[in-house]
Order: C-alpha cells, then structure tokens, then sequence
DNA sequence: CTAGTTAGTGATTGAGTACTAACTTTCTCG
DNA sequence: CGAGAAAGTTAGTACTCAATCACTAACTAG
C-alpha cells in the first residue's frame, strides 16, 4: 500500500472518475469502480470529496480545462490560418490519445442539462465560464470572426459526436472534414 | 383505468421513455419512473418490452427517426439556399418545441459509445444507418456539397450543445450561429 | 519515546432496482 | 352466455449502491 498525501489522492481520483464517468456517466458509475481504480477503499473517496456529485464536477471541470489548455497552448503565437490548423490538431490528437476526455465532455453537457432541470445552476455555471475561456481564446486566434469561430467549435462538436457514434475514420461521412479530423478512430474498452 | 392496445401502450411507452432517458440517461432512469409517467405498472413494461436496453434502444431510434422526418419534410421539394434555412428552421423548432428530444440524442450518441466498447455493435449500428440518412438528405438538399453538408450537420450538434449546456438565447455565444438558432431556450423540467 | 495528526480500512445500513411468477380483470366473439 | 385471449396487477427476489461509523496503521514534531 502506497501512501500518499490527501491532495495527490485527489488527483488520482480525478483522473480515475474521468475514465470511470466517461464510459458509462453520472449513475452508470458506482464510487467503488472509482476506489477500484485508485487502489483505495471506497468509503475513503467521501473523505476526499463530500460526496459523489463532487467527485463528478472536479472530473469535468478538469476535463473542460484541458481542453482548453491543450487548445490555448497549441496556438500560442500563431495568428489566422496557421492557428486553427495547430488548434484542431491539438484537439484531435488530444481526444486520439485520450478518448475518455472526449466522451466526459459529452457526460458533461447532459449532465448540466440535468443538473439546471433540478435547480442546481453552480456546476452549469463553472462549465460554461469553462468552455467560454475556450471559447474565447478561438476566437482571438482566428481573428475575431463569430462566424468562423462558430464554424470551428461547430467542427469539433461534430467530431465529438461522430466518434462517439462510433464512425470509424475510413467511413464517407467524415469526408468534408477537417482533413487532420480523420486521423480519429475508435474508442476503447479500458 | 384506460385500456389499450399492446401496440398503442408500447408508443405511449416510447413517448415516455424518451422524456425519462434524455434527463437522467440510461441508468439515471428508473422502470418505474417510465411506468409512472405511462400509468400502468412496473413490471407490465416487461411484457411490452425484452428488458429496460429494449426500451432505450426504441426511444432512441425513435427520436433519430424523427429528426429525420421532420428534416425531410421542411426541405421537400426546395434546393439549396431556401432548404438550407427550412432544415435549420425545422430542427431548431422541433427541439425548441420538443427539448427532451435534443437530449434524448446526445444520450443516444452516448450510449451507442459505451455498448460499442461492451461489444454490442448493433445498438450503434442502427444509430450509425439513422444518422447516415439524415446525413445524406441534407447532402442532397445542399447541392451534394460534403463540405457544406459537414458545415451544417457541425451547427446542429454545436446548437445541441449550447442548448444542453444551458446558455440563453441572449448570451454573446450565439453569435456567429444561424440566426435561427437563436431562438432556442431553456431546458424545461418536466 | 510519546502525543497528536493524517491516511486508510472493514462492516454495515437503508434505500432503490431490474426482472419474475402467479394471479385478476376486461374484452371479444361464436 | 361462456370460453379463451389479451391487458393488466400484486407480491416478491436477488442484487447494487452511496454514505456512515468506528476503528487501525503510519508518519511527525517535540
């Protein structure tokens, strides 16, 4: 048994409910699969959260953020045409490489869907302050065009969910993509 | 007590299910909470249907289908500019009109990724041959255009988004959007 | 060494859940 | 009417899950 500070425990619960949440979401995940994957008791995770909802908004507030950051330092420098293809590169290799990130910001936005029907507005409040940071930073690095910001992000949505559809990269419907878009496959069992 | 059809209580099933799975999703939602909103027992659900996947599967492929119906009809007989705009004023009235539908896809997309990574193939499969068809309307309507066809398919997941992730209609994300897309509220609870 | 703090566990509980089996009610039609 | 089929119910099983409680083990400052 490795002992760790509290904090870096936290990581590693966060990191673990990401891969957890992702796959099968909010109720779909039992804490224990989490405390599994940590390689800790299950009771301990409500010492390091207050309780599971906690655990769900760390790991997608987590996940908007790297987004952003991936997204942010991609284009750090570049200015038109050359940052968006370094900002849709970076995307795309991020969610190749770690395809949990893709699916727990689908989790993410239904989750704030449910969340706003039941009176909670906090958590929809940190994610959409999230994805206007995102939001923001595409847009002052392809000029400052809402329409052509509005097209990217559009392009990245339409990525995330052809792939979480399961559409593999050969398959027509990615033709008329970004070509860097297609270099995307298949979500893995983990 | 109303008595019904097998095949009438089975609709009023769906239309049920598809408002109970787009707030909570597919473990979120109870049998009960769908027998509850039809008006006839738990376990009556389990003779109209193999088991609560059966249910998902059919509110889901009903909600594509419907997207699908409702796009085909408001470009019937138009090309181009003009189907264009009776498409995107379509979709956007039918989630503006129906919210739980526009959840109720981001779910599907979801779920198709998490049976896809259990080895069920034909819960995506039957999702993928749906949206291939919205797909290739839309493909004709605009010209045969993979670019354009790309373009606008990407505006309709990122309105899915925005929707779901609670921005009003009013916020500064919108711009940039089709116009029509604006018109789009909250999420109700229902 | 000792006192106190921090990291972590095992046992349990109470509420909920998908699904089954056996039974009852209502409709239909010869 | 009477019988079979179709529509529906009640009761129950076996199981899962978030959260709590009371406890132990390891580290650290004086």
């Amino acid at each position: 048994m490795v002992r760790m500070s509290a904090e870096e425990r936290r990581e590693s619960v966060i990191r673990a409910a990401i891969t957890e949440f992702a796959q099968r979401g909010y109720y779909g995940t039992s804490t224990e699969a989490i405390a599994k994957r940590v390689g800790v008791s299950q009771p301990y995770l409500f010492r390091l959260f207050p309780g599971k909802k906690a655990i769900f908004a760390a790991a997608s507030l987590r996940c908007v953020e790297d987004v952003r950051r991936v997204v942010e330092e991609s284009s750090k420098g570049l200015e038109g045409e050359e940052a968006v293809h370094a900002m849709a590169d970076a995307y795309v290799r991020l969610i190749t490489e770690h395809p949990e990130k893709l699916l727990m910001q689908m989790q993410t936005y239904i989750t704030v869907a449910a969340a706003e029907a039941e009176g909670d507005h906090e958590f929809g409040e940190a994610v959409r302050k999230g994805w206007m940071r995102l939001w923001d930073i595409v847009h002052v690095s392809m000029g400052a065009d809402v329409n052509e910001t509005a097209t990217f992000m559009a392009h990245g949505m339409l990525i995330n969910t052809l792939v979480a559809m399961g559409f593999p990269p050969e398959h027509r419907v990615w033709e008329g993509m970004y070509p860097e878009a297609r270099v995307t496959g298949r979500l893995e069992k983990s």
